[in-house]
DNA sequence: ATTGACTCTGACGTTACGTCATGGTTTATT
DNA sequence: AATAAACCATGACGTAACGTCAGAGTCAAT
């Protein structure tokens, strides 16, 4: 079952020295190492170097991967997910590259000189660049900000590697089927009841969300860019339709109570 | 009309350093140099810079570039064309690793676990890398091989940039009308008119093409794998087509002889 | 018991720049 | 005309992500 470097490194199509050199970064440690110092790894690693692949196929830092993979809330589901955006845009540079050595070509077959602005316009990275420090920092300061976060970074660090994986999906599930609401009004009862959902998912997987802090969490959504920006990767304005949802689900709380 | 290395290196998107690296490395030298030393770009090093940047981007090294730009029978327009094929092929390659992401979202949600064989043969870069050894190897070995091939060298020192252009589209001409008749037998008039064309235009562009060499030309093609796959690019089976066809050609002209 | 394929840990090499440091040059402004 | 601000030049060292030995131990099979 455990792999040997060699093995690994073909697989993969990688070399030996590289896995040394993830493992030396700590970046990849395998899983066990033998008596006589030989490194053996396991499917668990092989689905960390995927994730490290996709990561280095998008230009990430191998210092970035570390950080990304390391941090405490690292969602596979959340990652994949800017992953496959990030090649998206990245697929959409190389088009353009493409159409401009295309329109090279003719100007070339024609004899004419090309336009210089559009010369090097495509060869433009700021827009996956942007992407990039978007999701670094988006991890980065998911967590240790508020109090409400700081919390569920304890509760989170007891949870095992399978629990992560139901708690994120089933948090997908919510944004989907909230996603799917948006043609509603954020007042209508369909929509309050899967943002009630929504904060039994919280209370239930991170921290005891209290009506007041749900509250909070619904306006970070709007002003916090980063907040806004993931919950958005679900469906454009979903941040800023959950956002009056959860305040109007406090406000009829609020009411109740009285 | 001069650009200062500043107004290149902002016009583009690069550094000032690479500049400065790229003429140390004798990549692209300032066309010339003021009194005080300022170096001074013209739209002809632009053109060069845009060339040194598809290549990059398609992962050559500065040295292999350097190596291909500074060949004696350089052909912008053979290179934009080779460029379109290595950057279609990368695109390629991104759309499987995209869909490897997507496959791998898929399997995260169902929580089930992926095919371990698929985990990473997307990421394989072999095929690109045989299409860029190819093409350098193609560039670098292109003369000075053969006989004829020295003439060809000496002649070709002789023309004028615009000439060039003339040539290789006659010459793409000519592949393109032969590709466009491998329906037919390499005996077939048509073809054996084309192939007439073909010598031509070699013994017009090159050097005096004998139907001796025509008929060693015509092996060359389907023994050296580099000519096979150049011929190849613009369509599968034109090489070994041409080279049957070259045959006969030389064939009946030795008939007619005696 | 030995061969061949693998493995380990250094340690230096390489590519394509980044990042100062130091000092001269141009251009704009006062 | 002086002076600042922006620009340029040449070293020279730093860095990231490995490549490439070297020297020595390990393992599986013959």
């Amino acid at each position: 079952m455990p792999y040997r470097i060699k093995e690994v490194a073909d697989y993969v199509g990688i070399s030996v020295r590289t896995l040394h050199h993830y493992d030396r970064a700590g970046l990849l440690k395998p899983g066990s190492v033998t008596a006589s110092g030989y490194r053996l790894y396991t499917d668990s690693e092989l689905e960390k170097l995927q994730q490290i692949m996709f990561f280095r196929e998008l230009g990430f830092g191998l210092r970035q991967i570390k950080e990304i993979l390391d941090s405490p809330g690292f969602d596979r589901m959340q990652a994949l997910a800017a992953q496959k955006i990030l090649l998206l845009e990245k697929e959409k540079r190389l088009e353009a590259i493409i159409g401009l050595v295309e329109q090279t070509l003719d100007a070339v077959k024609g004899g004419i000189a090309m336009n210089k602005k559009d010369m090097f316009r495509a060869f433009d990275m700021s827009e996956i660049e942007k992407h990039q420090e978007h999701y670094t920092e988006e991890t980065r300061q998911k967590y240790g900000h508020t109090e409400a976060y700081k919390e569920s970074q304890k509760k989170a660090a007891s949870y095992k590697k399978e629990d992560w994986a139901a708690i994120s999906a089933r948090g997908a599930e919510i944004y989907q089927e909230l996603a799917d609401l948006m043609v509603l009004s954020p007042a209508d009862p369909q929509v309050q009841q899967a943002i009630g959902a929504w904060r039994q998912h919280i209370t239930d997987s991170y921290y005891n969300c209290t009506p007041e802090i749900f509250r909070g969490l619904g306006d970070l959504y709007v002003q916090d860019e980063r907040f806004t920006a993931s919950i958005d990767k679900t469906k454009p304005g979903l941040a800023r339709f959950m956002s009056e949802a959860m305040h109007l689900y406090c406000d009829s709380i609020a009411k109740k109570g009285r």
